[in-house]
DNA sequence: GTCTGTTACCAAATCGTTTCGAGTGCGGGC
DNA sequence: GCCCGCACTCGAAACGATTTGGTAACAGAC
């Protein structure tokens, strides 16, 4: 129904193949026949069809991404930094959440592949066998794949993401240094890697540590909802009893178990110590600011990309990279007793209208310390 | 390269006519040579071509969402509805972000378009004639569009949107009632079309009422950044030059902003009120909870999602329709004074480490008070 | 034994591009 | 006057699926 690249070369009085030029190598055509076809394109509300184009030419244009959850602002950090890198090129970026369900990880993995999209980013749910067979098959037949936020061990891909083994072990050592000595992690499900790996971060470190322990609380997802969840157990439980120090998984769970507590009047940090993971934008905003472990969010997104155009372009040449960031611990007031207790006096000028109480209320906001690298 | 319904109708010893049959009425043919072409496909591990498909059917699978800016949990959360019910129908979403570049979002027609999707969610940028236009020819030429969290006045198209005048009304009402009668309104650019429509409802209100007025402040986005400059602005104006109320024109505005004047020893609400817009997630989890004019934003996507599946199934005999959902007041702690100061009166049973400091501190955190319906 | 209907399959046309070998003029060198 | 090269343009063959009209085989009715 709508006017195909036929309809313009007969109304430009020339051949498809000519209009097919102007559109992909205009340099080959007259000046003048350029133009009456360009015209002929406008007047006809000519528009390409991309799925003719790619079915000729065997790729399309985009590249697929598929994040763990859009809800989760690092993710859209992530994605954000992927777009950039392939708009550059030229490529968009065909965005989907998984939401944490393989079943659908899997359906987006076939609907990529069935696109045949360029390549495809992936940050996956949990490395079941199946999954690595997949992106085998996928990989085999012809489509890169990138690992997101995952070292890919088993799998032999391009891959980048974060220390997440380093990243528990900063947040554990931070509260170890602070005096904490019962501790608990919290996060969940175990299945996903990151998870999995943050925690065994922070469990070899409290191993290490004489008198030290830390528990883990297993939540059912990495979200607000979970993170409250988490909260009222927390709080639920006699504060003899109760661990002075939380390490969340990630600061989704961080921001809702600090609601959660709260709420049910235990201190933070005086009675309960709190890190975060991913340091997202919320995280410095939070009802007490809450110390986090820092990731590069956007570079993490515009490097898998990178890997990926990469591998795209060179094909058959192309060397399989590994790129691990390391994460930085941030602290704010959410772990850092201390922190607040001194901050009055290292306050900034404040303004006429400031009166003490409000001082003490809000000290250090802005300031943190930076740990790691 | 792949293999294509030809190999595998050549493995399986019938015709390519079969195949296709195979995958798209498999009740046609019998189950013992169905039998053998599954068995083919596996074998060689073939994935349906969709360009080809769609070639040939003259429509993709797929529906297009182009959102402001996918940073803004409001955004995500839309999609998340959209997806839901796209899903349903079998449809896959592809999600891209305009970050308010009207450029950008203009591409980003162009391709969704030449990919022949299925139909356009939109969240336009601006009401400029240029994006009209593009529309009307967008939708002439068959693909339908459904505008979002707008209301399209200008253009005969189906629409979801919020009532924006009636929110800013809210908010103003709201600050009225607290007292206040020097308000400012923050939030920008205002030539997005909700920006303008929250002011203006704020505006209508202040009008109404003696001895009140509403400044303006303009923000260069609507991102955490952006409400962090015009904290930085409000908080060095002299806190007898200062508005007392804050009208936000959406959450990130307004956790950047309450982060910022806090930092500068601003109290809230005692010396500003703010309210803001949307109702995030992390609004309730703020330093200071936030009062904000909540929207149903999954629902906005899951209805924007069925008008323009609707009008994909009936085609010529659709009628277009404009769903106006109306927002609500939540009433939190950083615009109610009163309710902060009361709160320990009526504050939940506390368990035993809670002492009163604390109590005072965070009274009726989970509370809120909800006005309009 | 013919006719009708059903079931299961095939072959060819088709969608809208890109690509490529093959013209077609035309100007200039000899 | 002939030939060569250059600058354009053309036409047809793909790409891989869906769709459609047609045929073959077979069963049952008469």
């Amino acid at each position: 129904m709508p006017p195909s690249i036929k309809d313009v070369a007969l109304r430009a009085g020339v051949s498809v193949g000519t209009v097919s030029n102007v559109m992909n190598k205009p340099e080959v055509v007259s000046a003048l026949t350029r133009d009456r076809v360009l015209a002929a394109i406008t007047d006809l509300g000519f528009v390409r069809n991309e799925s003719a184009r790619s079915l000729r030419v065997g790729k399309s244009r985009t590249v697929g991404l598929v994040v763990l959850d859009l809800g989760n602002p690092f993710f859209s950090d992530l994605a954000r930094g992927a777009e950039q890198i392939a708009d550059e090129r030229g490529s968009i970026v065909t965005l989907c959440s998984s939401g944490e369900d393989s079943e659908r990880e899997q359906r987006l993995l076939i609907q990529f592949e069935q696109q045949r999209v360029q390549g495809i980013l992936i940050s996956p749910v949990r490395d079941t066998s199946q999954l690595l067979e997949q992106i085998a098959q996928i990989v085999k037949r012809g489509t890169p794949v990138v690992l997101v936020d995952r070292a890919s061990t088993r799998l032999d891909r391009c891959s980048v993401a974060v220390d997440d083994v380093m990243g528990g072990r900063l947040a554990a050592e931070h509260l170890l240094e602070r005096g904490h000595r019962r501790m608990i992690f919290v996060g969940g499900p175990s299945t996903i890697q990151q998870v999995a790996d943050r925690q065994l971060g922070a469990l070899r470190v409290a191993a290490c540590q004489e008198g030290a322990a830390l528990e883990v609380l297993e939540t059912s997802a990495l979200t607000l909802a979970g993170g409250q969840d988490a909260g009222r157990a927390l709080a639920s439980t006699p504060a003899a009893l109760r661990p002075s120090g939380v390490i969340c998984a990630n600061d989704l769970i961080a921001l809702g178990l600090l609601q959660e507590v709260l709420r049910h009047g235990v201190r933070v940090p005086e009675d309960l110590s709190i890190v975060g993971y991913d340091d997202i934008a919320f995280a410095e905003a939070a009802v007490v600011p809450l110390s986090s472990v820092r990731q590069p969010r956007q570079q993490l997104g515009r490097e898998a990309a990178k890997l990926l155009l990469e591998e795209i372009d060179e094909a058959e040449t192309h060397n399989h990279r590994h790129v691990v960031f390391e994460p930085e611990l941030v602290v704010r007031e959410s772990s850092d007793y201390q922190h607040r207790q001194m901050a009055p006096l290292a306050a900034t000028p404040q303004p006429a209208q400031t009166d003490g109480e409000q001082t003490a209320k809000f000290p250090g906001f802005s300031g943190h310390t930076t740990l790691g690298h």
